[in-house]
DNA sequence: GGTGAATCGTCTGTACCGCAGATGATATTA
DNA sequence: TAATATCATCTGCGGTACAGACGATTCACC
C-alpha cells in the first residue's frame, strides 16, 4: 500500500466510527499486552481504574459507567477478588449494595499498570505532536463526559484544570 | 497522571482508553438506532462504508481494514448478499479473491444512513463547538490513521520516560 | 406498623459471536 | 509437474453477554 498514492489509500473515509474504533482496538491491544497481571485485559484495566479513581458507590454504578451488564459485573469482580486486587465490603447504609474497594495489591498493580499505558498511548500518538496529543485527550474527555441528554443539569463546565502534565 | 489524594470528583479518571470506549459506545448506540434497514448495526455501516468508500481489492483486505477475522467476514458477507445490498464479483486477475462491490440498493442506503449519522454525530458531539467538533475528527483520523504499518519503524525508540522493565 | 413495589447482587440457561483448524480452489514458484 | 502459499468457506469449540428468575433488602404508601 506504500505504492499506492495518496489518493487511493485505504481508509481514506473520513468516517468518525471509524476512526474510534480504530484507535480503541489499538489502544486496547497494546493494554492487553501490558496487562498480565490482571485479569480480562484492558476491560480488568478499565475496571480497576473506575474503582479507585472514580468513587463509585455501587456495583451497579460501577457497571453503568463502564457500559456492562450487571450479571458481567458479578464474575467480573469475581475473578479481581479471587486476584486479590479488590474486595466486596458490605455498605452499611445500604445492605443491598457491596462497596468495591481495591486492596493494597490492587493499588500496587494499577500503578505499575498507568505507567505501561501511559508509555503505550504516547507509543500510539506517536503520529501526533505533544500539543495534539492534549488537545485530543481533552476533547475526547469533554465529549465524552458531556454526551447524552440525560446529562446531569448540575454537572459544572469542567476544565478549569488548565493543561495536564505533559 | 497527577493523582491528587484530596480529590474525589466523580468520573474525573482521565483515562485515555475510557474516553473512547465511551464515545464509541455512544456513537454506535445511535448508529444501530438509526440502522435499520442494515444487517449487523454499526458494524454493518463500517462496512458498508468501507465497500464503497475505501476500495479493497479482496475480502481479506477489507477483514484487516476493518479489525475483523476472515470467518466472520464470510458470514456478515452473506446477510449484506441476501439483503442485495453488496454482490460477490469473481476477480479476474486473482481467481481465488472476491470483489465486494455495493450495488444500487446498497449506495442508496449508504446515502441515507450517512445523512442519518452526521446527524447523529452532531447530537453525540453537542458539548463541542463547532471548531472543536471538527479539531477532534481530524485528530482520531490523523491518530488512527497514523498508526498503520506504513508509519516508518524508527518509532520503536523507546522514550525517556523509563518504563518498567519488558 | 404493615404491605407491596422497587432495587441490588447473584445464579441459571440460552444464544450469539469470534477464533482455531481443516478443506477446496487457485496462484505462485521451483 | 510438484510443492507451497493464499483466498474464502465450513465446522466445532469456547467464551461472553444478555434475559429471566430468585432471595435479600430498602423504599413508598396507606
Amino acid at each position: 500500500m506504500s505504492t499506492t498514492p495518496t489518493e487511493a489509500r485505504p481508509g481514506r473515509h473520513s468516517l468518525f466510527g471509524w476512526s474510534l474504533a480504530t484507535l480503541l482496538r489499538e489502544w486496547s491491544a497494546r493494554v492487553d499486552a501490558a496487562a498480565d497481571d490482571l485479569p480480562q485485559g484492558t476491560r480488568g484495566y478499565q475496571l480497576l481504574t473506575a474503582v479507585v479513581h472514580g468513587n463509585l458507590p455501587s456495583q451497579a454504578a460501577l457497571a453503568a459507567t463502564l457500559g456492562i451488564d450487571r450479571t458481567v459485573m458479578t464474575y467480573l469482580l469475581d475473578a479481581f477478588e479471587g486476584c486479590g486486587l479488590v474486595e466486596r465490603q458490605l455498605d452499611p447504609a445500604d445492605r443491598r449494595a457491596r462497596r468495591i474497594v481495591a486492596t493494597d495489591k490492587g493499588l500496587e498493580v494499577l500503578a505499575a499498570m498507568e505507567a505501561r499505558v501511559a508509555a503505550a498511548e504516547d507509543d500510539l500518538l506517536a503520529g501526533l505532536e505533544p500539543a495534539q496529543r492534549t488537545s485530543l485527550r481533552e476533547l475526547l474527555e469533554r465529549a465524552a463526559t458531556g454526551t447524552g441528554p440525560d446529562e446531569d443539569p448540575c454537572r459544572t463546565v469542567v476544565e478549569a484544570t488548565g493543561p495536564p502534565p505533559g
